[in-house]
DNA sequence: ACGCAGGGCGATA
DNA sequence: TATCGCCCTGCG
């Protein structure tokens, strides 16, 4: 099945930068493969594995979004249409958000600095997860080559003339992962050549302490915590359920509920979040990340994330984030 | 070279 | 209940 479709701007309400939205760097899952003007991912849609290839006229936010799919199974159209619509957050509607921001002094200025920057939801929630339990203490370079990593060495593998792409590994796969080299080694101790290479683990992957947590969360996903019922969930027991797991604390929690399962009203605050707050809305005076969250959720509701999003962006762009630094 | 940034955890009072 | 040292790696 190959198919190619557009997605007019008249379908969404406000923007889309397509380019930024991916390239924002939020945890739902690594930026996708930029070739040619196209970005690329394999998503499953449908529960079939189909490659989508987006583009959209450089510089030009209203043109209509070009969109290319492929597939070995049969995919409706539809399908891959809403998949895309719920990806970079076609549904939300940006001129709504705009009115709330312009409310806010503090915040109307971040609307220039971040036009058409939308939520970039995760196609894959167990993906998600882990990519959010890599990104703690880490830069987003490296949490992305980790995640790259994990599905180039257990993904299922598919070919296209555009590439090679990998699937994210089911929990049960990851929860059988060797941690480092030593087990690697152990698990394999009968067929060892002299220059056997051990790459084959979770430390390989650059995700350094946190491969332990990986294979914990992995283990506890399908037994003690349901992706499905999360989702359904109200906030604070979802929030709940997933401080249970290993490497997940407030801040990774809310990027698994906003980014993966898109609950708005979800405000997770790093120590770049929690300088802002404290300088646009307590004179500088520091702020605790427990307080800064109770404040954004409070202060900003079912716009949170999206403020979140923005004011991150706007002190990157504007040097507030610079001038924070010590 | 080497010290620091980054969020969560487990030990401490 | 709050505070603090440590975990691993990339970068300046």
């Amino acid at each position: 099945m190959k198919t190619r479709f557009e997605i007019d701007s008249h379908e969404y309400k406000g923007q889309l930068n397509l380019d930024l939205t991916i390239k924002s760097g939020q945890t739902s899952q690594p930026a996708w493969l930029h070739k040619d003007d196209y970005f690329l991912e394999l998503v499953a849609i449908e529960g079939k594995q189909c490659l989508i290839k987006i583009r959209q006229e450089y510089n030009d936010l209203e043109s209509p979004l070009e969109i290319f799919a492929e597939s070995s199974e049969d995919v409706e159209e539809d399908s891959i249409r809403e998949s895309v619509m719920e990806i970079f957050g076609l549904n939300d509607d940006l001129n709504d958000l705009y009115d709330f921001l312009r409310k806010d002094p503090k915040l109307e200025p971040s609307i220039d600095f971040c036009k058409g920057l939308r939520l970039f939801k995760a196609h894959n929630p167990f993906e998600c997860i882990i990519s959010s339990i890599s990104s703690a203490n880490c830069s987003i370079i490296r949490w992305n080559r980790s995640i790259n990593d994990i599905k180039m060495k257990w993904g299922e593998k598919f070919k296209f003339d555009s590439g090679i792409f990998y699937t994210f590994p089911s929990p049960e796969t990851l929860r059988n992962v060797p941690e480092h080299d030593l087990e690697e080694m152990q698990r394999s101790e009968d067929h060892l050549s002299k220059e056997f290479i051990f790459e084959k683990n979770l430390k390989s992957c650059g995700v350094g302490y946190r491969a332990k947590f990986i294979i914990k969360a992995a283990e506890m996903i399908g037994n003690q915590i349901d992706i499905d019922k999360l989702t359904k969930q109200s906030y604070d027991a979802a929030f709940d359920s997933l401080l249970q797991l290993p490497g997940v604390g407030p801040k990774v929690a809310d990027c698994i509920l906003l980014y993966g399962f898109g609950y708005r009203n979800s405000f997770p605050v790093d120590v770049w979040i929690g300088r802002i707050v404290s300088e646009l809305y307590f004179n500088g005076e520091e702020i605790k990340p427990p307080k800064a969250r109770l404040f954004g959720m409070e202060k900003f509701g079912n716009y949170a994330g999206y403020v979140q999003l923005y004011m991150f962006h706007y002190a990157r762009k504007s040097g507030l984030l610079d001038s924070l630094k010590k």
